[in-house]
DNA sequence: CCCTAAAAATGACCGCGGTCATTTTATATA
DNA sequence: TATATAAAATGACCGCGGTCATTTTTAGGG
């Protein structure tokens, strides 16, 4: 017969998962091993996989965590801008400074982030879901509203836009993970110019 | 005294990665060992550290070849095709399934493709920068002599456009790598749709 | 040809992520 | 409350990638 799941073990999984946020507070995440979560979080190593299928799937938790704090602040934040695009450069390069500054997290992101949301932690694909969401939100009302400094095309849906923005901000965070983009700068200014070509309507 | 580099050096590191492409062939990276290497090519484990920074860096020369035979191929067939597009669509979807097929593959590609040639084994950076050549030349000769189905567009520069070219492939096989695209199909339509967009000049 | 120093090869060893047979704990029932 | 049994926790153990003090081989000067 089936019994239903203890207390103990929602208890054990946030313990566990505060661990893990502690340890990799700052540091990479391939310097915070398995036993140490284990430790610090007063639980047998065991469990750590009973818990969660393996340290990726540990980890996206937090890589959700701080996912979600870009979508947050993005939808809180009623900061006036200069324009359309450079709120959009502005939020993609928050997520590509989350995602190359630690080798570990970009590999879950991209692990992850093409996934069918069966194999994935519900909280990782929550996050990501959401701020796919957020882009498409964006990207509707400027094109519907209009804004500067220039007017979406209209010649793709709004989907096939946002599919692009990904792609270009994916390929910056691979890039400036590596060193082949060095300087922060250069990597908005390849944005700006990959949004700005991949966006722009016909010149008015 | 500095004494030059023995012969038996470009030997064993021949026997090594005689043994890791036989051992690689059809078989994902990781379910081959580094021990087991070291086993076929008859030399210690340690000797593959010695002369190969990494398992990865080892491996990247067996990427380095599949990424070349993909470069020659483009370049030794001259069968015809329907369009501009289209050629492209099948030298592009080469990669993605050579970079879809196997996880670490993939891995190296990303890892590689983005650092600083010093950092990299001169085989992958070298067919690496064979493919990025041949998708420029593919370009200009398309934006000079034109192309079936469309001329491309000249707000952008050639190594701009290829750049996209580029995100939108890498991307393409990063999704396909999980299972976010499923048929081989819908990538190609991915493509099709994401290449016009990026490469199609104002209508005539 | 021998001797010596540098270069190359070696394999025992380490920490890691991950497994699983076993033990401990909680709960439903009598 | 006592008992049976499912759920949870445990930690010794494994194979892996990678290291390094030691040994073996090679090349060059006398």
């Amino acid at each position: 017969m089936n019994r239903k799941t203890q207390k103990r073990t929602h208890e054990t999984k946030a313990r566990i998962l505060e661990a893990a946020r502690q340890l990799t507070e700052g540091k990479p995440f391939d310097t915070v091993s398995m036993d140490a979560i284990a430790r610090q979080s007063g639980v047998a190593k065991g469990s750590l996989f009973a818990h969660f299928t393996d340290k990726s799937g540990l980890l996206s938790h937090v890589v959700a965590e701080r996912l979600q704090a870009i979508v947050d602040h993005w939808e809180t934040d009623g900061t006036a801008r200069g324009s359309k695009l450079e709120e959009l450069l502005d939020r993609s390069m928050a997520l590509v400074d989350l995602l190359s500054a630690d080798r570990a997290v970009l590999q879950i992101y991209l692990d992850y982030s093409g996934a069918t949301s069966s194999n994935v932690s519900e909280p990782f694909s929550a996050s990501l879901e959401a701020l796919e969401n957020r882009l498409f939100s964006f990207l509707s009302h400027w094109r519907e509203k209009g804004g500067a400094p220039f007017a979406l095309r209209t010649d793709l849906d709004v989907a096939a836009l946002a599919s692009g923005v990904s792609a270009f901000v994916t390929t910056a965070a691979i890039y400036r993970a590596c060193d082949r983009i060095v300087s922060r700068a250069d990597c908005v200014a390849l944005l700006q110019c990959q949004f700005r070509a991949w966006l722009q309507g016909p010149a008015a």
